[in-house]
DNA sequence: GGCATTCACCTAATAGCTTTAGGCATTTGG
DNA sequence: CCAAATGCCTAAAGCTATTAGGTGAATGCC
């Protein structure tokens, strides 16, 4: 009998494969299993379970992503850190959309502390240096670039704009540069509300 | 034998509720048999799968929120429509969690189309025809209008900013504000990229 | 009113995914 | 070199999806 060699880090890394080939949630214990051409019971000495498995890929792939965020951060401030930033979500989502719609599974709060989604957190926060904005604007911008960013990247992944002729290429510039020019604008004061 | 009076439309609506009690990608057909204490082969009589079931709720749920956009944009313009736009959103995704992630399920391409994501297109591009933007600006700001209200609602639904003591309405109001004045401030060049 | 048809729901059966229990062979380490 | 640990397997139970074919109730036509 041939030992196929599996491990919790392989299985996770296939996973994320897969992922990207057939969508995060047709990731499934038996696919995995087929793709080692090994039995499905025998993922269960390396996994807990169907969830675990799942979880270990959007932990993996915040990890991939923080990487390359941190990567093209190096060096960089004001808009083109924000540009950098922006894009390597972009391009990571679109390079790899299994992985990506994995960073989007809702963690247990304790996971979520120990992922890298923290560091992702201080990442966007440190492109605002650049910015000069106090507490709580500072919070505000960091939400609202997260949601422009995702947002984005979910909507165009799933098809959203394709109705319109407009290149999204060209959205995506217009954003960020309206993104720069408010973060620029001021120190800006407290909504009236 | 009593009657359970199965109709495509009372699934649909069921599936709905049962959607927002344990979540969109929870809803299965034998859940929903269930809760009409029915045996799961009779639903397929008024369904075609599984499939068509989630795509009737996503579609039910589009016509719901739009009605309810419709409502709260009549009579409004400007920042007012803004934010009446925004929080219906906002309001609908916290009120029916499951809902609005049937929202987000993608659809074919003719589907799509004959859905009423084509109202919610309109109806953000008539909150424009406040700001005097022409085109391609225009549709680059639908996009980003789009890309935030989405983002942000998705993030905050996950949970993604509880980990900030900062008040979540406080930052939402933020940045309504921010994309008025960023809208408010001139019909934009086009980028130099 | 009686009969045929349709309709609404059912039973039965197949197939796939998940998960647990227990078994045998291979590897490892004293 | 033998014992324990490890890695993968078979078996089995439970749940979901889906199809085929049956039965009784409601409907419509003469």
């Amino acid at each position: 009998m041939v030992r196929a060699g599996l491990t919790p880090e392989r299985l996770t890394r296939a996973g994320a494969e897969l992922a990207d080939e057939v969508g995060f949630d047709q990731v499934t214990v038996s696919a995995l299993a087929r793709r080692f051409d090994v039995k499905v019971a025998s993922l269960y000495s390396h996994l807990k379970n169907s969830q675990d498995l799942r979880t270990r890929i959007a932990l993996f792939a915040l990890e991939e992503l923080a990487d390359r965020v941190a990567a093209a951060l190096a060096g960089r401030a004001g808009r083109d850190a924000l540009a950098a930033f922006a894009d390597t979500y972009r391009d990571y989502a679109r390079e790899h959309p299994g992985r990506y719609a994995a960073t989007r599974l809702r963690l247990d709060p304790e996971t979520a502390l120990a992922s890298a989604g923290v560091r992702h957190a201080q990442m966007t926060r440190a492109i605002l240096r650049g910015y000069d904005l106090t507490e709580p604007a500072q919070t505000h911008a960091v939400r609202m670039l997260g949601s422009v960013f995702h947002g984005y990247v979910s909507l165009e992944m799933a098809g959203s704009f394709s109705h319109t002729p407009v290149d999204t290429q060209e959205s995506w510039a217009w954003i960020l540069d309206s993104l720069d020019a408010l973060l620029r604008s001021r120190p800006r004061p407290d909504p009236h509300r």
